[in-house]
DNA sequence: CCTTTAGGGAACGTGCCGTACCTTGTAGGA
DNA sequence: TCCTACAAGGTACGGCACGTTCCCTAAAGG
């Protein structure tokens, strides 16, 4: 044969790089077991040696895809910067992203293991801009607080999660922004 | 035997009360065509004459689930009035509603289905509530937009679906009534 | 070289969806 | 009152997926 046979860490990649490819096909509910194993070229008995059920793969699949640090965009304007990260969001939520992330969320025990990258929505990165908005004078300082940094990515999640759509058209955002986000950060 | 032969509308309304009762029970993905037929004291050929699949009986059910309408309330203070809706929209969500809606917004086809009652999240209600204010003059007119208006229910959804919790602490209503809702709708 | 460990292959039990086929009761008209 | 068309009941099936089990085989390491 021409490939001798894998072990420990390189079966363990193989495995995991052939879930991460099942979930970007085809989404959490297409994401079997069986068809992990024959892409891997093993079998389900070496991949239930490592997670135990697929609930535990389709976590890993998915954390390793959306393992990525993000660039914080700044550039010298609060509506600039906002508009940039919710665009980003939107495309990082776009397909396959988002049917996947819906697939998982639909299950109660994945939730609780999913971790809080995806509840705090990368609170990090608005306080960062909302922080150079705050120095330039653009925003008022009570804003500096997760809950309402994050507000506009929020509401761009809720449009994604209550509607079925693969992404948000660029109105939405443009309204979320300036409707909502600018009104309720800037200065008085 | 006791029980006469069911036919019809009567038939009809035992199977979707037992599959009311498996959604409240197990939830979406415990929702299934022969428990739901047993249960009816039927079998599966009678559900699958009324309803085409699993999804269309777990959308029908719902349906009934939520069939219901609420009183928007009227204290003469906007604080008051939107943290009641909040606290409703709290309750309505919890256990075992919203374990039930996260199954149904799993599936992108039921989503589509799921009329637009989830998505817009009562904007209506929220409209009546801030156009009161507007003429007691505590809310600015502008805000008397379904995106600004509907933002508190939607924080808090987001909050529901983003972590499993199966209902969100009061803290956190007040948290979002104080820290952006009022501050966002309010005259200047 | 030989033992231990882990991978490969295949089958199995279970549960569920959706379908098919046949039997039996019932409604409603002749 | 009787008969027929139709709807309900009963049961089995094919297909698929999860998770398990059994046995065989290759690799690693002393």
């Amino acid at each position: 044969m021409v490939g001798a046979r894998r072990r420990g860490a390189a079966l363990e990649e193989a495995i995991l790089q052939a879930a991460v490819d099942e979930l970007t096909e085809s989404g959490y509910p297409g994401l079997t077991m069986d068809r992990v194993a024959k892409r891997a070229g093993t079998n389900k008995n070496a991949v239930y040696r490592r997670w135990p059920n697929r609930a535990a793969l389709g976590i890993a699949a998915y954390h390793r895809l959306t393992a990525t640090t993000v660039e914080v965009p700044d550039t010298g304007d609060l509506r600039t910067d906002v508009l940039e990260l919710l665009r980003m969001a939107n495309r990082t939520w776009s397909s396959p992203y988002g049917e996947i992330l819906r697939g998982l969320l639909a299950d109660p025990d994945l939730l609780a293991q999913l971790g809080e990258r995806a509840a705090d929505g990368g609170s990090a990165m608005w306080l960062t801009v909302l922080g150079r908005a705050v120095a330039r004078g653009e925003v008022r300082p009570e804003a500096l607080h997760p809950r309402v940094a994050t507000v506009a990515v929020a509401l761009l999640r809720n449009e994604f999660v209550t509607r079925g759509v693969p992404n948000a058209p660029d109105e939405v955002l443009v309204e979320i922004v300036d409707e909502v986000y600018l009104p309720l950060v800037r200065s008085r």
